[in-house]
DNA sequence: CGAAACTCCTGAGCGC
DNA sequence: TGCGCTCAGGAGTTTC
């Protein structure tokens, strides 16, 4: 499921595309989560001037126009051999040179959209500061916390606090910071938002060292894997001991997803003494 | 307005 | 071997 640095990783392994042009253009399979636009084939002739990233939205800009995408949960971009067959779930293809470019999503939760003639979209205007930019600081992070009740991780992962930051790499941070997913989030400290940060760009910063993460099938341009599953310390390890104090890691349910710590390394804040934490 | 539920989709894992 | 079930989950949309 690729989060901010697997889409970084995509963005990296696709830049030798820069400076080509679109010989043919190819959907197989126009539902995803909007449908694919009827006038793709406007891309044919067109030179790819730049790949840039927002949050985990890929824009690519050709000449004329700029081709808005989002990978979902499943999705991942291959580069072919302009000849190389189609796989299963293989739905839209440009051939550049010698070379096609193949969106591949089992779940079709990912898109592929034009933005407006000046690059802008609806699905860009009210989105937080990158994690990784100075637009990302303990103070801001401490203002938007305290203006909710809602449970901190949940809060992590809205992209209108910070964007980038999925159910992977919310628990990750959670974890080192050592609080509770549930804390509300008005509870946290100022300390606590600067430690958060701090976690937050690590943990970000060094999964897109590592090539992105892998927990079911990413894999970047070239089909690499990432393997920064290796080093996760809560996130997928329910049951299994904790890596620091061997007890059992714990989920609950927060906003509809799994949500994995460590019961004694983030124990509940002391307000939920009496929740069923 | 904020907060939570709902929605899209397929593959993996499990019990039988 | 296969069936039916549940779960996973990014994030926009709907509902309260």
């Amino acid at each position: 499921m690729p989060e901010l640095p697997e889409v970084e990783t995509t963005r990296r392994s696709l830049l030798p595309l820069l400076d080509r042009t679109v010989q043919a253009i190819e959907v197989r399979q126009p539902r995803l989560r909007w449908p694919v636009p009827e006038d793709l084939q406007r891309l044919q002739g067109q030179t790819l001037q730049a790949l840039d990233r927002r949050a985990k939205y890929l824009l690519a800009r050709f000449g004329q126009d700029t081709l808005l995408m989002h990978l979902g949960m499943s999705g991942s971009f291959r580069l072919v051999p302009a000849d190389a067959p189609w796989r299963k779930h293989d739905h839209v293809s440009l051939t550049l040179g010698e070379q096609a470019l193949r969106y591949h999503d089992p779940r079709r939760f990912g898109c592929l959209l034009w933005t407006a003639s000046d690059g802008s979209h609806p699905l860009l205007d009210h989105l937080g500061p990158e994690p990784l930019s100075a637009g990302f600081h303990p103070e801001g992070l401490y203002q938007q916390l305290q203006r909710t009740r809602r449970a901190v991780k949940v809060v992590l992962m809205d992209n209108a606090v910070v964007v980038g930051v999925g159910n992977i790499y919310a628990t990750e941070a959670l974890f080192q910071a050592g609080i509770h997913p549930a804390t509300p989030a008005h509870l946290i400290t100022r300390a606590q938002a600067d430690v958060l940060v701090q976690h937050i760009r690590r943990i970000l910063q060094q999964a897109i060292d590592l090539g992105g993460s892998t927990l079911r099938d990413f894999v970047d341009a070239q089909g690499e894997t990432g393997y920064f599953q290796q080093t996760l310390w809560a996130y997928g390890r329910a049951g299994e001991p904790c890596r620091q104090c061997q007890t059992p890691v714990q989920t609950l349910r927060l906003g509809q997803r799994a949500s994995a710590f460590c019961p004694k390394c983030q124990p509940p804040h002391k307000t939920m003494a009496n929740a069923a934490f």
